[in-house]
DNA sequence: TTGAAAGCGTTACCAG
DNA sequence: CTGGTAACGCTTTCAA
């Protein structure tokens, strides 16, 4: 490849001048633009972007950290953080933490390294005091909220009492939750807003929920349990759509029928949801939207950069399909 | 960030010293070499990946491009190829082509310029006549298969016959295919297995084949026509198990039975197919295991060098569920 | 066993 | 308007 010393040389003009004309800057005189042009397009000459790199101390590069490419909510989100970054020129670096805070740290130490110019975490494991020895600029995504860095959320407390008023309304009489895990701050949320709604309920009662892993293997398992306990739950709210189609297999091996003896509704609103049979109710998050938005959000603050921290939250919607449809509301 | 010279002085030696130390490489007096460690730790010194990437034009970093990270196929690759990546001390950029060649062709540029070690490249688009620019070591994935290149795939074309030939033995009379898009070189091998294997039977004819994307919802409608015009179809055989997942909704859109009525068998062996009702079976890829030897392929390209293209092809195997279980077959 | 200095490809400042 | 050159942080000869 061409560098610009061999522009420089064809074009009978110092790199200094070629420098100007590629980057727009500066004044060039109209002959001498053309004749690097020229010779640019002759040797079919572009920067070497490690060089500018060493230079700006600016790579382009965006990290993108994620628990689990492999869990259906994220490859959205990863779709949506590398076409806002390529729009407006940067490149992304995917990382797979498989939630192991470790793993976490080390990816961030390497995108230090390699000079990336910011990063967009979603963690689960997230805490300030393991961070703080970073300066890269952060943005958190949908998993962590912190005074120190913007963060991208969706309304998990409102999801969850919208999912768990919507069972009520369907006519459920007594709602189990199958919570995420204790340490994931989008479980928590969840929790607490299903807890804000039966907390009062005289059939409520803390043995209504049990925790899981956000996948299907174990929402099977604990779905089994619960109902062995106590058969006269008639509603779950999944604290995601992983669990919830755990609820679904679980239900259907010990053969009842959703939604008419049990109905469930999850929460992220993946397309699997849409698929499956009967057809999932879920609390839909706008996650291409919320990839995109922490993507510009940390673009702005690399570029003209970061005044204070931005929190922002996105609402979720309820969808409502079979798997809650007690009433025959749904016509297809 | 503490760079070399900071090192140096500290350590009260010169920067070629420690440079020494840090790489390993060349003699250096054991009690220097304490003295620049020590150094070296209480700055939390490490290289500057830019810098030395401008000398010896290796950045570590991989390339990986796909058609779309949002289809169930995707994530398990970029799975693993991210994890084999970073346990050779690489970083993988993941591209999103759309399926388009401009877009691939716009990547692969990017990639040159920021001086990517290597690309592997899932393409539909691929023709060898676009790529003949870069000399970027470069492996081919899943969708392409060239001399110039080394390339990993599935044995496509055996496992259709086997799909197709398993829903003969489940007792089917008639088998449809959907087959993917014409342009692309799985689905036209896909489809070939299926005509081998039925071409000569006396139901067979070329209506009972039908095109549509590999997504769900082309499926359906294609699904719908194809019962429409025959209703003495009682096996399909779906290029993908995207597709086979839009049969499953059109033929209970209108009342059919799952396998009774029409037995469907997919292609892919996504993790989606386990999670449907009825379970869906399917011709599973090894993903993973491709992604790994794709990865390690290139990797030892760039390290060691090419002498000549390899071409890798992985078995697949059939797994059996609900959706052709027409016999009582499987016990749960 | 160690250090000085050239070179990797750019950019940006300072002169002219 | 244009050219020379230092600087970015590191590796690698070449000498000592």
């Amino acid at each position: 490849m061409a560098n610009i010393r061999d522009v420089a040389k064809k074009a009978g003009v110092s790199v200094a001048t070629v420098s100007r004309v590629v980057n727009k800057n500066g004044y060039v005189k109209k002959s001498t633009l053309e004749k690097v042009n020229k010779a640019i397009s002759e040797l079919n000459y572009s920067p070497n972007a490690i060089a500018v790199s060493l230079n700006n101390k600016k790579t382009k590069t965006l990290g993108l950290i994620l628990p689990d490419i492999t869990n259906p909510f994220f490859p959205e989100l990863a779709k949506a953080v590398e076409e806002v970054a390529n729009q407006n020129g940067y490149t992304m670096i995917l990382c797979n933490s498989n939630g192991l805070l470790e793993k976490e740290m080390e990816h961030i130490e390497m995108l230090e390294r390699k000079y990336a110019d910011g990063i967009i975490l979603a963690s689960d494991s997230y805490t300030e005091e393991r961070l703080k020895g970073t300066d890269l600029p952060m943005v958190l995504l949908d998993r962590g909220v912190n005074p120190n860095h913007s963060s991208i959320t969706a309304n998990n407390f409102s999801g969850a009492v919208m999912a768990t008023k919507h069972l009520l309304k369907q006519g459920c009489k007594k709602i189990a939750h199958i919570a995420g895990p204790k340490n994931v701050l989008t479980a928590v949320d969840r929790l607490k807003g299903y807890q804000s709604v039966v907390r009062d309920s005289n059939w409520y009662d803390g043995d209504l929920i049990i925790h899981a892993n956000y996948n299907t293997k174990e929402a099977i398992t604990a779905t089994k349990k619960l109902l062995e306990m106590d058969s006269s739950i008639d509603g779950i709210f999944a604290s995601n759509d992983l669990i919830a189609i755990g609820c679904l297999k679980a239900i259907r091996s010990i053969g009842w029928k959703v939604p008419d003896d049990i109905a469930v509704i999850g929460f992220d609103g993946i397309s699997l949801t849409d698929l499956i049979i009967p057809q999932l109710s879920t609390i839909k998050q706008p996650v291409y939207e919320m990839g995109e938005a922490a993507t510009k959000l940390l673009i702005n603050e690399i570029e003209v950069g970061k005044k204070e921290s931005l929190f922002k939250e996105f609402d979720v919607t309820l969808i409502h399909r079979e798997s809650t449809d007690k009433r025959g509301e749904i016509n297809e």
